[in-house]
DNA sequence: GTGAAAGCGCTAACAA
DNA sequence: TTGTTAGCGCTTTCAC
């Protein structure tokens, strides 16, 4: 009578879906379930050819597809890692999680991405909710704020990269542009140019990227004993961009040259500049961080500061797969530094 | 003697990390798995208060995080869904998952994006694997290509949803573009504006919406009465546009207007008209699909097609979840079609 | 109000 | 060479 029901279950295919399972293939084999998730994991050591045709024949039949879950709950590994990235909207970002999506595809891993839209607490859900899908490590361009939870996670040798962005007193494998110097280069070649007022334009600095940015700038400025203004340096929100901007330009003295911090400020700008006629280099040369496919378009095309984005995202695949499968060599160094690429192109001039 | 080496085991931390699991939070608040159970899954009918501190004092002291893999396993879903994408260097891609990631995001959903690469084999195995790992629906930008795999998800009555492009006979859900209008309205801008020798380029047409664009563009030439020659009509390869756009623009009658399929081959263009001196719009006037932040800041600002990404992606999500959940109302049609915005700028010269 | 027990679909000893 | 069995960590019915 049980038998009765269980087989008129299985006929009327709850939901529309019934899934097709292990069991079921064994069934139709005429073997066993183990012998069938041998055969799936492809122990054929020992396996009769027959055997082996009659499970192919079976799955084929049925359109069996494994159930990577309860694999997964079993072997409690998940070959899938996780990607928060601070705020998608910067192409730099995109082409880090590219890079990461092909390394791993190619060693079968997959990635789940998340953008933490630069907010800390979105960052910590996301954190959470990745290690609550068991995900055997993550990749992070942290926002730097969830210090306590970094800590956790570093303590409990969970595998965890940074990437982009540096954490003070958190030691885990650190993958970051070497951002002071290639922002101090950028001066020195303003300043080789003839150009002794210069400013620098970004977001908020309280990220170490844009401080080091920030940091860099600053430095230059002092080396070469050009004149340094609190006016010079803005820091505006986004959204302030082309207020900061004008105010700038209003100075007594407003500087010729502009260094800009990021992808997204740099958009502002050219809004601005524009909109408001400013003149490009004659009136303001220009130098950016990251390259925009637009650089080399624009007219005059820019001078960018671009990061090896790619090979970035690629090493940090690369150490974060070495670190869950505990194939970290003694060459691993703990922080890999990139350099950054500085692409001359019209948007300086010359004023000597 | 059993029970003492299963403590050595427990403490022993096997690989440095022990998972805490939901036996551990049991035994400490003196309570069963079950009733841990209950309260993390909200219901709290009939808990005593003070069973609910205990739990919730033990899960704290032991920083105890739910194992999802587990649950998923037993309900049966997972509260993930998956998006794949053709090509995630289009803008419009990124757009379209932003979209669906906010919106799943704000509903508990989680969502795995994989990049198919326009390659239909890649886009196979990442169906596969998607409902390997028992993903609620998917999402699928299709190549168009795996015909058989998607009639077979349509028999099972899994959720899928296509958007951008529409597969011909497969009966799901589908988010599009009115293209075919988009490109005869940019046709016909270009005539308003005096212009006849209309060409277009894009690349190659196997898939629905370059297909569509194609036609409308040749619908309105024939409806105007304008030049059709096959030299005005360009579907070649991304690598060859430079190529293409020369040879076109060495005809007797070179076009005077033209029209740019996608982002892609619009950099491509304007890259080939920089480096050849070709003049924007005195020389060749452009409208082009996709909405890109440089379309305006370009030098002159190009007249755009945009498409309502956002809103397409959010749309695309918002009846996926209704599917899986069953909650399909009757005034949810098959298929959506959204029309596109088109901004006019700049880069079309006035004939007439 | 709470707990015991069965089971989700799979893997991996070990037995046969 | 293949099958038996005991779980992986969680949910859920039903008994207490």
């Amino acid at each position: 009578m049980i038998a009765l029901i269980y087989l008129v279950c299985k006929q009327q295919e709850v939901g529309g879906i019934r899934k097709v399972t292990m069991q079921d293939v064994a069934e139709k084999a005429g073997v066993s379930k183990s012998t069938v998730s041998q055969y799936l994991n492809e122990r054929f050591e020992y396996m009769g050819q027959a055997t082996k045709e009659k499970i192919k024949a079976a799955i084929e039949e049925l359109g069996y597809q494994p159930n990577v879950l309860a694999r997964s709950l079993k072997q409690k590994k998940t070959l899938t890692i996780g990607i928060i990235v601070a705020n998608i909207l910067h192409h730099f970002s995109t082409q880090i999680t590219r890079a990461i999506e092909d390394y791993c595809h190619s060693h079968q891993y997959h990635v789940i991405i998340c953008n933490a839209d630069d907010q800390p607490e979105k960052e910590k859900q996301y954190i959470d909710m990745l290690r609550a899908k068991q995900v055997d490590g993550i990749i992070l361009l942290p926002t730097g704020k969830n210090i306590a939870l970094y800590r956790e996670l570093e303590k409990q040798g969970y595998p965890l990269l940074f990437i982009d962005r540096a954490v003070e007193e958190i030691n885990v494998h650190t993958i970051v542009l070497n951002n002071r110097d290639a922002a101090m280069h950028a001066v020195e070649y303003f300043y080789g140019k003839g150009h002794e007022r210069i400013a620098m334009m970004t977001t908020p600095v309280h990220v170490s990227v844009r401080a080091e940015r920030v940091r860099g700038y600053q430095e230059a400025v002092r080396l070469h004993q050009l004149p340094q203004m609190n006016e010079y340096l803005s820091t505006a929100p986004l959204e302030n961009t082309e207020q900061a901007l004008l105010q700038m330009m209003a100075l007594s003295h407003p500087p010729t040259a502009l260094l800009v911090g990021n992808d997204l400020v740099l958009i502002e700008i050219l809004k601005t500049v524009r909109k408001h006629d400013i003149r490009i280099p004659d009136q303001l040369s220009l130098i950016t961080f990251d390259e925009t496919q637009f650089a080399e378009l624009y007219d005059p095309p820019l001078t960018t500061i671009a990061q090896p984005a790619y090979a970035m995202g690629k090493k940090a695949a690369e150490l974060l797969l070495k670190q869950i499968n505990q194939q970290l060599d003694d060459e691993d160094q703990r922080s890999f530094v990139f350099q950054a690429e500085f692409l001359e192109r019209e948007s300086v001039k010359k004023l000597i």
